[in-house]
DNA sequence: GCCAACGTTGGC
DNA sequence: GCCAACGTTGGC
């Protein structure tokens, strides 16, 4: 099993359009390091979903549904999409501060490199982040 | 093959 | 809305 974080506007797409559709075609990547991470995702991964530009927060948990075939909205080069479904929502959103100011996840890539909108994250992090997103303030 | 210029992402 | 950071493109 493997943890994974990934990014959507929620003006384009957010975490309750996800959970009123059910599944969604997680397309549209055109960075080769995400569509790496994209490949390396198994079948019940379960995936971090955050929101950017607006929210700044993980607000849910969804998961690998089918892994990486060829993006049918790539109209030239060698790109992936996955399939992912809603798990469930945070009682809490953890937002960006929160985790800038949590030592244990210093090492997130959406701490270092803050464009990867696909990243891995390490078991202990992803349970902590579910940790305090499932406690209140 | 290097690197400057440009485009895009995403935090602020 | 601005701009920094990063990736990609293209001229040499």
């Amino acid at each position: 099993m493997n943890y994974w974080l990934v990014k959507s506007e929620p003006d384009e797409y957010s975490f309750d359009d996800l959970i009123k559709e059910g599944k969604t075609m997680w397309d549209g990547i055109r960075n080769y390091a995400a569509r790496n991470h994209l490949r390396g995702m198994k079948k019940g991964d379960l995936v971090l979903y955050y929101h950017s530009r607006k929210g700044l927060e993980v607000v849910g948990v969804s998961k690998v549904v089918k892994e990486a075939y060829p993006d049918p909205t790539a109209e030239k080069g060698d790109w992936s999409a996955v399939d992912l479904e809603p798990v469930k929502k945070l009682e809490r959103p953890l937002t960006l501060k929160e985790i800038k100011a949590t030592p244990e996840l210093q090492e997130l890539p959406l701490v270092r490199i803050g464009r990867l909108s696909v990243m891995p994250v390490q078991e202990e992090e992803f349970q902590l982040i579910l940790q305090m997103g499932e406690t209140e303030l």
